[in-house]
DNA sequence: ATCAGTTATGGGATCGTTCCCATAGTGGGA
DNA sequence: TCCCACTATGGGAACGATCCCATAACTGAT
């Protein structure tokens, strides 16, 4: 195979240790997993000797043995996505307290993807996943679950692969925005979903729809589109707001695709919130940085991150053998972009 | 240790893939590696154990007798910052095209935990990094220098630690705004750069100093600040505005600096471009969705990363032992937030 | 008939670690 | 004095994979 120079990347092994300890690898062991009788001579002598070549254990044979790895999966449709690049963030800062290592995976919606990630996990012998996948199957992950590898969910329960779910109330978010609205005075309220087939965002759609129908109305349009970015955001609303008669409001199920929306306004030369309203979900850092700035759901991002990680703990300590769903508060924040009709 | 249900997670071994497909290890590690001799019949039979319980060989097994893990570490000052994200986003699907698992570490600028990394790293026996930290030490890297780990530094050169960069060239950016500000006619021009120790923001400014000096004009203040982020900016610029006589022109060194910068102003009743000109740096996505559109100087942040990948592979293969500096190009984006005086 | 090369299969050493077990010295209680 | 508990240390078998080597059947050339 590949010719060049070898890297002689060797990085000593725990009999090398011993040596130069002038001890056996078994109390080089007992020095390093600090169990079993030292005495404080030679554990001083393996100390030494351990960082004079800064040796570092061999982390695949320790697991070979039977100890945990102690690496984590999470898997996400993707990072460059303000939301999940949060998400991603909170999760991987929280496991590192906790002393484990994360394989950030970005499955790009893909079952093939997912599919090769869930075969790349189990190869590493990881403890524990986190699951964030919008979209409905769960055929990829059933490895997973038939290996008893303790999993959450986040966003949205997954039936089936596990009952331990760290989330929102999508619907009730969906109803406030709604609401919100509505008490403004709209009556012509549009919709912008994208990615279609995130179930999340197919709950909120659902939580303002039945807000709406609470008082006799419904969407005048719900436009779906395939990709998370303010792109998308951009084309659906530019195509919504030629349309006569024109919404007098716009709910985005993303803060993503509402900011998307306000510029296919300015484009129009439509004035936000003048004669149109435009509210989000999520409250990204950015939904406070537009303007006019972005009325919005807020959920707790990083909180939610934690929380997953907190459980995903327990579980891999045996501490949680029970159904859990965690609902983590959602809360309308009222900024400029919504205005009485 | 924790009590409670063991997870009887194992997932078979070749041996029992073996006796599945009555034959010997042997043979099935000649399948699984699609090397040596293997009639068509035992290859059947054991490809069809493999499936049947699902078997994924243990990586770390593998590794330790010397096969390259597969598996990259990537260090990065966080994930949850735009740039970051997409970067970070790039450089993990980029090496998962590869068969690369990589480890996203986020070092939130902290010396430690680039230490703690560094060790994470080697005891899993990695078999490239690529380091983008801004700081200037280099200590907690050297361990890997030390065994030879191929490494690529990523946003600017790390001398002593790798001899292959992939970077752009963030002086001349700063001189493109500079000059950029100067044409339209500014005269007091403010810098805001944040975080202070970040290595490009600090060429930024050079190149902005630079580029002003050339024309006999110094900046009327640089202000730093400590974190990357819109409010950070938004902090500098509030103090940076309320002093007399106000400069007519900010450049940020990043847009997450000079978008903050923008809502100073708003908070300020300063009107963005008419009365305060405010360039940005890098075009992330959310440059061109604020109003007034940031002007800004483009960096290609996904060919970077992929690029970095790049030069990791070769250098893993073995293909690549000179010294190498890629430097992307650089374009100035004008659009809406800067004006003439 | 002999030999070499190709195809096919299995045994067993090895990688780096953990941990059980054997060994042995020491000190204190009966 | 004997015995046990405690302290301390080292040897060696596992873990799951790879790969060298031995074995053997078969082909075709000499």
């Amino acid at each position: 195979m590949s010719a060049g120079k070898k890297f002689e990347a060797m990085s000593g092994n725990i009999k090398k240790i011993a040596e130069l300890a002038q001890t056996s690898k078994s109390s080089v062991s007992r020095v390093i997993n600090n169990n079993g009788y030292v005495s404080a001579d030679v554990r001083e002598r393996v100390e030494k000797a351990i960082a004079s070549i800064n040796y570092h254990p061999n982390a695949g044979a320790r697991t070979l043995r039977g100890s945990p790895s102690r690496l984590v999966g999470v898997l996400l449709p993707s990072l460059d996505v303000p939301f999940f690049g949060i998400l991603a963030h909170s999760i991987e800062q929280a496991f590192f307290a906790l002393g484990y290592q994360t394989f950030i995976c970005s499955t790009a919606e893909s079952q093939d993807r997912e599919q090769a990630y869930v075969g790349m996990l189990l190869a590493q012998r990881i403890d524990g996943v986190i699951v964030a996948s919008s979209r409905q199957e769960v055929d990829p992950f059933t490895p997973l679950r038939d290996r008893n590898i303790p999993m959450v969910a986040i966003d949205r329960p997954m039936p089936g692969l596990t009952d331990v779910c760290v989330h929102v109330d999508n619907h009730y978010g969906g109803t406030l925005l709604a609401k919100h609205l509505i008490e403004l005075g709209h009556r012509e309220i549009a919709i912008i979903s994208t990615p279609r087939h995130s179930e999340p965002m197919i709950q909120r759609v659902n939580g303002a729809c039945a807000a709406l129908a609470e008082h006799g109305l419904k969407p005048v349009q719900i436009a779906y589109g395939n990709e998370h970015n303010l792109g998308a955001g951009r084309r659906l609303a530019t195509k919504l707001l030629q349309k006569t008669p024109r919404p007098t409001a716009i709910i985005g199920t993303s803060d993503t695709a509402a900011i998307g929306a306000m510029h296919a306004a300015v484009d129009l030369g439509i004035n936000v919130p003048g004669d149109l309203s435009i509210a989000g979900f999520d409250d990204i850092p950015e939904a406070s940085y537009v303007l006019p700035r972005l009325t919005t759901v807020s959920q707790p991002t990083r909180k939610i991150g934690e929380r997953a990680v907190h459980r995903l703990h327990q579980m891999m300590s045996g501490e949680l053998e029970l159904a859990v769903e965690d609902r983590l508060p959602l809360k309308l924040v009222v900024r400029q972009s919504t205005a009485k009709i």
